[in-house]
DNA sequence: TGTCCACAGGAAATACGGGGGT
DNA sequence: ACCCCCGTATTTCCTGTGGACA
């Protein structure tokens, strides 16, 4: 049989069994913004952020009353539904105002990159369409006072979220206190700010001045918990997956794990993906096995992903590690060998190769990072070095050999 | 007990690179 | 186009160290 028949066979026996029946329903990148609202519809229905949800619309609901809220915090881990939450309250709380003939808008700045104040005001501009996408070549306050511009005739309220401010790099000082000080002060419209952030502590290291002017009620979202993570994924199951396809208990299961382990809808949306196409691969349902597969599978691919975006002084080095590691045939390494190992492998590669006391910061770093032990030992008379040892799966290591030696080809 | 190995790891010097101002 | 400044990466230089060995 060649190549081609077999290929079509295997697609036709995939297609003829379908586990995944929409497989948009398992990635969320896929969906469009309205079948997002709609998944969360059925979550918040399923009382999951509950509280949240409450405690959002107790802030908010002054607006109602045409009161005028303070501020908002928003902090939470990822994937605890901070953005979400706020995206689908904002909408029923805009149409709310709709029904009652109140001015509302808002705009939802999306900093999921860290990047400079610059290009933080100049897309916070291209929202409330004040001016076009600009690199450079118009000052800070040319962009103020346009944002200023466009809203000069506004009088409504106008609700400002701000996901992940921390992203603010640099002259981020500037940018809160644009928003929080002086935009205020010079426009007409009631202004509302909401601020997303994963890191508690954001605004400790924030100007004084800025701070005491700023005021704020504050919402925590804790991670989901395994019953909440059970909800969600029973809808998603639901949506994407046919009915036979998932064996009792492995929902309860993943829900387990995530809730053990991160508490992250997202990776625990992930997660029962990569079970379901696991399971489609082998024609059965998703078992218990499967997703102890699916996990394992999931934790391999943290280790290639990360050193294939890694420095390439890094790569190089823990090829190094890998190759002095064999020819060692398991007993540990020295530095000084996988120093060698480490010149050798530049040379072939054709890569610079650093001090032995930058090398040495890079093995530091490997061990962070989990991908070998390195534990200083003194051997006496022969001196002092630290041990390195590779302590991954065999299997799991050579897969990221590969890796690295791919990448360094493909660079060239 | 002293020596000395083969590095660890801190501090300071220097090279690099990107951004901002003129 | 040019220069300057500053933060980061890397190198250079240096002191320190646990224990085998004589």
């Amino acid at each position: 049989m060649n190549v081609k028949a077999k290929i079509e066979k295997e697609v036709r026996q995939i297609l003829n069994r379908p586990l995944i029946l929409n497989r948009r329903f398992l990635d969320d990148e896929q969906l469009i913004r309205a079948e997002q609202v709609a998944v969360l519809e059925e979550i918040f229905n399923a009382n999951v952020r509950d509280r949240e949800i409450r405690e959002i619309s107790a802030h908010f609901a002054p607006v109602l009353r045409d009161d005028h809220p303070v501020h908002l915090a928003l902090w939470g881990k990822t994937g605890t539904g901070k953005t979400l939450t706020t995206i689908y309250f904002l909408n029923l709380l805009a149409e709310m105002c709709r029904e009652r003939g109140i001015a509302m808008r808002h705009v939802q700045l999306n900093l999921s990159t860290p990047q400079p104040c610059f290009r933080a005001l100049n897309d916070l501009a291209c929202l409330l369409n004040a001016c076009k996408r600009y690199r450079k070549g118009i000052s800070l306050e040319e962009l103020m006072g346009r944002i200023e511009g466009v809203l000069a005739n506004y009088r409504g309220y106008l609700i400002l979220f701000v996901d992940e401010v921390d992203n603010v790099r640099r002259d981020q000082d500037t940018f809160l206190a644009f928003l929080i000080r002086r935009l205020p002060q010079r426009i007409p419209a009631k202004l509302i700010l909401i601020f997303a952030s994963n890191r508690l502590n954001w605004m400790e290291h924030l100007d004084p001045r800025v701070q005491s002017f700023l005021k704020l009620n504050e919402l925590i979202f804790d991670p989901y918990d395994a019953v909440d993570l059970q909800r969600i994924l029973n809808i998603r199951v639901e949506k994407a997956l046919r009915s036979d396809a998932v064996s009792t208990g492995v929902i309860e299961k993943i829900a387990a794990l995530s809730s053990r382990d991160h508490g992250d809808a997202r990776k625990a949306v992930a997660l029962l993906a990569r079970s379901a196409s696991l399971a489609e691969k082998a024609g059965s349902a998703i078992t218990l096995q499967t997703v102890d597969d699916a996990a394992q599978q999931i934790e391999q691919d943290k280790y290639t992903t990360m050193i294939r975006t890694a420095p390439r002084q890094l790569q190089a080095a823990l090829a190094a590690a890998i190759n002095a590691s064999r020819a060692k045939k398991g007993a540990t390494a020295s530095t000084g060998e996988v120093y060698e190992a480490y010149q050798r492998f530049c040379r072939r590669v054709g890569l610079r190769s650093l001090a032995g006391r930058a090398f040495g910061d890079l093995l530091a770093e490997l061990d962070m990072y989990a991908f070998l032990h390195a534990r200083v030992q003194s051997r006496g008379r022969y001196g002092r070095t630290r041990e390195i040892q590779l302590d991954l799966p065999d299997q799991l290591i050579a897969k990221i050999h590969d890796t690295i030696l791919l990448n360094f080809d493909t660079a060239k």
